[in-house]
DNA sequence: ATAATCTCTACTATGTTAGTAGAGTATACT
DNA sequence: AGTATACTCTACTAACATAGTAGAGATTAT
């Protein structure tokens, strides 16, 4: 697993609307330039979102991004994967994997297996609403609260 | 944290030479037919793990390369890292990270964090003597008896 | 109307990965 | 000595992924 800047962005945007569920929708110019993330960048990232159905948009003047669902209702484990992919550290874990043409034998595979394992049963664990909770200590520019 | 095809690629070697530990030298292009590695790529692989003291080497004629320490004395974690660089999801962890100006307070890092620490409970446990026993089952390809 | 905002496709610079190429050096054996 | 075998070292390259940029188009509130 690698997290590139792509999923990291997209992990702060959807904290951040996380904060402002049932708020107005937030446009993309205030999270880029709160969250410091390039507009356009952005703008990429959040079309992504919307279509996996994480956040939904609303156009013109008063329009925006809110979450989709509730930051209880999604886990880290879920955007990570969809932004960056399987969480095995070696495609041969997940896919078919050139270097290898004895995978059933493998002895390694059977290791990756378990740091996929491990990694999965932290991240799939923690929700948005978790993460808040442990924003909220003097942090404030959040509406929703918990 | 990504094992790519030379990391892959080393582990598998390493794996090979710890079944011929205290035998006569291996030869690249023996290693390279058995293990299915282009010559050209493990010979740059194997001047790393040279260097890096997990092997040794001998030229001429009956020269090849050989484990340098005990299979047992040689951790996955520690060739991984090596060759691969570090274990954390996300460079924020490890070493400073563009995208971050508050690292301190990033509730994410604390999580990357976790799977960091995770992955290494597994990997720094499991020494080459360890993978050695879990292929001796039927496979033959091996001289050094544990 | 028009200003603000999302939507969509295409392009690009940079870095990493997975090699390839070729000349050089050491050693065993005859 | 000479030669075959094998490691040593530096440089080069093709393909791909990442992290953006650019610009034209479509909606909506006022």
């Amino acid at each position: 697993m690698k997290i590139t800047y792509k999923g990291d962005y997209a992990l702060k945007t959807i904290l951040d609307l996380a904060g402002n569920f049932r708020s107005a929708p937030v446009a993309i110019n205030d999270l880029s330039k709160r969250l410091d993330i390039p507009t356009k960048f952005l703008e990429q990232i959040l079309l992504d979102l919307k279509r996996a159905g994480f956040v939904e948009s609303r156009r013109g003047k008063i329009g925006g991004y809110s979450l989709a669902k509730e930051p209880a209702k999604i886990t880290l484990g879920e955007v990570v994967r969809f932004i960056d992919g399987p969480i095995g550290p070696i495609a041969c874990v997940d896919k078919q994997y050139s270097g290898c043409h004895d995978v059933e034998s493998c002895v390694f595979r059977n290791i990756w297996s378990q740091v996929g394992n491990s990694i999965s049963k932290i991240i799939d664990q923690v929700t948005f609403e978790d993460l808040l909770k442990r924003t909220n200590k003097a942090n404030k520019t959040f509406n929703y609260q918990i």
